[in-house]
DNA sequence: CGTTAATTTGATCGAAATCAATCAGTGTGG
DNA sequence: CCACACTGATTGATTTCGATCAAATTAACG
C-alpha cells in the first residue's frame, strides 16, 4: 500500500498492518446490493464501479462512480443494510476490510484515521457536485462537468495519461448519473466532439479543448479539495 | 439535553457534558459562508436552515434543509473551508460545539460517539435521497417526495402535529431544492392542493391525504432509517 | 458469422422554462 | 391612516429543451 500524505512512520505502519482480503468481480457483477449489510467496508484497488439507486419503475439513478483509490462505506459502525446497490462498470478489484479493523485504525492516535476521514469528506463534496449539477446545469454542461470530474479523478488514480483517459461507463450509464435520456446524452456527446471539445476511441475519452468545457460549465478546479489535501490512499499493485 | 437510545449513563452523561455556546440567527442570515472554515460543528436547537450552493450567474441549489436536532460538519477534524453555505429559513438557534469537544466523545469508549455517527449517516442517505428525487423524479413526484420527507422530519424534531408542520420555505426555495423553477412549483402545489392531497395556511401544510401523496410518488416510509436506528440526538429547550 | 448490446439519427411530443402581468400580504415612513 | 414599496404567490401565453418513439448502423463477442 502507499499513500500521499501528511503521515508520519507510525501512521504508515498502522496503514501497512491493516488486513484485507482481495475480491474481484466482473464487468456488470453487484459488489454491493441494496438491503445488504455488507459488513466489511472496502477499497477500490482497481476498475471502476457506479453506486446506484433503483426505483421500482425501471428508472434509475447513480450516486456515483468509484474509481481506484475510493473508500465505500466507512459507515460501517452504525450501519443497517445498504439503501444502494453498487455495480462494477469492468473488472474490479477491491480490498474488503473489517469493520474491527477499521476501528482500529481509528482508536490509534496519530493522523492514519484522518486519511479515511478525509476520502469521506470527498465522496461528500462529491455527492453534492452531483445534486448541484443534476438541479441547476443544462445537458451540456452536465456532460462537460461531468467528463471534467472523471478526467480529474481519472489522473489522480494513475489511469488516464494527459488529456486522456478509460471511461469504461456506457451512454445509457452516463444518462442514469446525469438524469438525461441515453438518445440526448449521444446527440450531446457527438455535438462536444462535433466541435472539437472532445474525442472518442474504444472506451477512451480525450479533452481536446479542456479549457473550453471549463468554460461551458465553469468548473471549479478545486472542489474536489484536492489540492489542499493530500492526505489521499493510493494503492499500487 | 435528551435522546432516544440504547445509550447506557456513561453515554449520556458524556453528552451531557458536551460544552457549547448558543448562538441565534434572524431568518435570511447566513450560518455559515462558503469559503469559511467555521472551527465548529453545531446542532440545530430550533428553527430550520438551509444548505446551498450558489453558481455565479445567480442559480443556486439547495443540497438539504436542516431541522432541529440535525447536525453539522461533523467533518471538523480535516475540514479546510465549506464548499458551500447554510441559510437561516427563521430565527434558527443553534448550538455550537468545538473540534476538540466532538473529538473527546468520539475518544471515549461506548455509544455516545455513535450517536454522531448516526446523525452523518443519516444525513447522507438525505443527500442520495435528494440526487434521487431530482434526476429521476417528474415535478409532481418530487414535490410529493419532499413534502413527505419534511413532514416525517418535522414530526421527528417535535415541530409538527399529526398531518400538519409548519415548513418555513418559501414557493422560491423549494423550486431551488428541487431543480425547478418557482412558477412550476407553484402550480404543482395548486394542483396538489385542488386534488385535495394537500392544504396550505401561512406557512403550514397539511397532508390531507397523505397515503395518496405517498403512492404518488412510491415514498419509502423506511429510508431514513429512522425505526432501525434509535440513537438519534434530541433537545429540548 | 450470427446474435446481442451499444451507438447514432430522425421525427414528434410534452413537461417544464420563460416571459409577462396581476394580486395579496406586510411593512414603513410621512 | 394612507400611499408606496417590496416580497411572495398566482395565472396566462408562448417557447424550448430534452423525452419518447422508431429505426438504422455499428461494435462487441461467443
Amino acid at each position: 500500500m502507499n499513500y500521499y500524505a501528511d503521515l508520519n512512520e507510525d501512521d504508515r505502519s498502522a496503514l501497512d498492518g491493516l488486513k484485507y482480503r482481495t475480491e474481484v468481480y466482473e464487468s456488470g457483477e453487484e459488489i454491493v446490493t441494496r438491503g445488504d449489510d455488507p459488513g466489511d467496508a472496502f477499497i477500490v484497488s482497481s476498475g471502476w464501479a457506479a453506486r446506484y439507486i433503483a426505483l421500482e419503475d425501471g428508472r434509475s439513478q447513480i450516486l456515483n462512480f468509484m474509481l481506484p483509490g475510493d473508500v465505500y462505506d466507512l459507515q460501517v459502525f452504525v450501519s443497517s443494510g445498504a439503501d444502494h446497490s453498487v455495480l462494477a462498470l469492468n473488472q474490479v478489484t477491491v480490498m474488503e476490510i473489517k469493520r474491527r479493523e477499521i476501528l482500529s485504525i481509528f482508536e490509534k492516535k496519530g493522523r492514519a484515521g484522518a486519511a479515511f476521514w478525509w476520502c469521506a469528506l470527498q465522496e461528500e463534496a462529491i455527492l453534492r457536485e452531483q445534486i448541484v449539477r443534476n438541479g441547476r446545469r443544462s445537458a451540456r454542461e452536465r456532460v462537460a462537468h461531468l467528463l471534467l470530474e472523471l478526467h480529474r479523478r481519472a489522473l489522480i488514480s494513475g489511469e488516464g495519461a494527459g488529456d486522456s483517459f478509460h471511461m469504461p461507463v456506457s451512454q445509457a450509464m452516463l444518462a442514469d448519473a446525469l438524469g438525461l435520456s441515453f438518445v440526448h446524452i449521444n446527440r450531446v456527446l457527438r455535438e462536444l466532439e462535433k466541435a472539437g471539445a472532445i474525442s472518442r476511441k474504444k472506451g477512451w475519452i480525450t479533452l481536446e479543448r479542456r479549457e473550453h468545457l471549463v468554460e461551458l460549465c465553469d468548473f471549479r478546479d478545486d472542489y474536489l479539495h484536492l489540492d489542499a489535501n493530500p492526505r489521499r490512499l493510493g494503492f499500487n499493485f
